[in-house]
DNA sequence: GCAAGCTATTTGTCTTGGACGGAACCATTC
DNA sequence: GAATGGTTCCGTCCAAGACAAATAGCTTGC
């Protein structure tokens, strides 16, 4: 419906499918060899060239193993598998949730107007919900579960890039004013919070959301935007003399990644720094980091902080793991 | 100075430094067998094992070809050769600036602050400006310049990148502010106009600088923010029947990249929509492209507008042609 | 002197096939 | 149910080669 027809006949690079699907060349490659699929057929010069109904199937495959499933049990099956165990996913999560019906009828009124490309609507609607609920509320229960939606729905092939990249922008302009908006009313007990992510991870809306909740805390925000080497993030810590570093880590992080940035970011920082580490990536609830505190959801942000002002100072480590328990 | 003093024995992988400089796997090993560099040292699993030192001199490397310079011609220098170079190619640029000296005074204050990490005093001058030179004016005459200098700094290792980072940071939300406060004053003469940037492309600000301008003339302006696929580009500008995509490039594009996705753009878009293309990627400069009028400076923008707005719907190609003579 | 065309070189990316470390899974035992 | 150990799985790295596209440099013609 919104998706315009293809020609059947054009094809993708291996370039152009790991950038598109995020799956790198060399992967692609020995999932060919390994489990048959995709298949691509070859140009002139005798490389891959990929269907678009291939990517298609791989932009599927890439969101499931997000979730958590392997590659040996997805990569292999027919589309139509892929399609049933993305929509089991999909409702055991809404099924999760007990207020689930209420929330839908909200939220699905912000979807219809992205699908007809209505962003003044979107703009309005989304500003008076803000007046309305306040930030707090806007954030916990507008914006959070809304962004979540909308990455579902652009899974199942129901919105578009360009329609989810224009809800992004909308919801990150808003955002960043309601911060502007409160920057002024920093407290001296309150932690001094550094804020940044990965250079794999490109998804800007939880640093958004994480920056206003800590905002209407009190706390002092730095916030360097999306993709800092972690290098660089440990010398802006030193350099800003911040008491906390806060991460966001969205699900197309690999777990790798993850993993390998937290542990030479606890190599670089000195021990009276803390790390705080949220979002929806599998990593983090593997198992326990060394030093960092992992926030698994948006209201745990407050208790950390009221944590952090009444002992400041204190072994980083000690209270991660004494906030885990 | 700002740089910490890492140890010398830390080693990056093959991957890391793909990460860190932009340059891909193969062609780091390809740059080995034939130029001599880098030669990392191995691992105990015999894999490629990057200094730091290397990964350093390597980013000089990337930042020298960016400019125009070749591999075989900088690849195997010793570093005292590439500082000579990127120097020699700083002055020529600042030499050609007629208010050089001027702005330099001004736009150093800038530095200093930001090498301070003085955020707050950032924001503050940097809103001063805003507030005394009117929005144009300040895009212009401070945010391009200072955009500039401070990428030209960073390449010379003066400016570490989480200073960039905070830079960036605090210039988007300002124009994001003064975007939004201008919003409303849409007229129905000028141009409807999308804007975005290609999925290789990270930098936002030229972005931002561009849609305050079209703003600033009335143009209704729905921005995607960054990195939307060619396709999806293309499907938006449909949807939101936009009479113009404008979009934006900066130095560290690959040419490749830029000709081919305009090429892929021209056929996916309808004759009555025009491209405009900006920024200061070395391909926009080459040889003409098919349709796409391109801006080679921020003052040519207020140009092309003024021309849509007399002959609002004739063929974009003609139009492209005609501007550019 | 300058434009245009041609050849030679340069350079990034793709190819194949193999290897391996670490994570995840599963079955067994306590 | 929790801890242990073995086995499978899977992403990434390696080597060396090939080639098309882009660029440089030379030659020719005006």
């Amino acid at each position: 419906m919104t998706i315009l027809e293809d020609p059947l006949h054009i094809t993708l690079s291996i370039a152009a499918v790991e950038r598109d699907t995020g799956i790198g060349k060399d992967t692609l490659r020995v999932w060919e060899r390994r489990y048959g699929f995709p298949i691509p057929g070859r140009d002139a010069n005798d490389e891959r060239a990929y269907p678009i109904a291939q990517v298609e199937q791989l932009r599927v495959i890439k969101r499931l193993m997000d979730q958590g499933h392997r590659p040996g049990r997805v990569v292999a099956q027919p589309m139509d598998v892929l399609q049933q165990l993305s929509r089991a996913e999909a409702s055991l999560q809404a099924g999760s949730e007990t207020q689930a019906k209420q929330e839908h009828a909200e939220l699905q009124a912000y979807l219809t107007m992205l699908r007809s490309q209505d962003a003044e609507g979107i703009r309005l609607a989304l500003h008076q919900a803000l007046s309305t609920m306040g930030l707090q509320g806007f954030i916990t229960d507008v914006v959070a579960p809304l962004t979540y939606l909308v990455g579902e729905t652009w899974a199942q092939g129901d919105l578009a890039v360009h329609q989810e990249h224009l809800y992004t922008e909308c919801v990150s302009t808003l955002m960043r004013q309601a911060i502007a908006a409160i920057s002024s009313g920093a407290q001296t007990a309150a932690p001094k919070v550094l804020l940044t992510t990965f250079p794999q991870e490109v998804h800007g809306l939880g640093l958004l959301m994480v920056e206003s909740l800590l905002a209407l805390q009190g706390c002092r925000c730095v916030s360097l935007g999306t993709q800092t080497p972690v290098r660089d993030i440990a010398q802006a810590a030193l350099a800003h003399q911040v008491d906390v570093v806060a991460l966001s880590f969205s699900a197309s992080m690999k777990p790798n990644h993850v993993v390998e940035g937290l542990a030479e970011l606890n190599a670089l920082l000195p021990n009276d720094v803390a790390v705080w580490a949220g979002g929806s990536a599998s990593a983090l609830r593997r198992r326990q980091i060394e030093r960092v505190l992992v926030l698994s959801d948006l209201a745990s942000i407050s208790a950390a902080v009221d944590q952090h002002r009444q002992t400041p100072k204190q072994d980083a480590n000690k209270a991660a793991l004494a906030l885990a328990a």
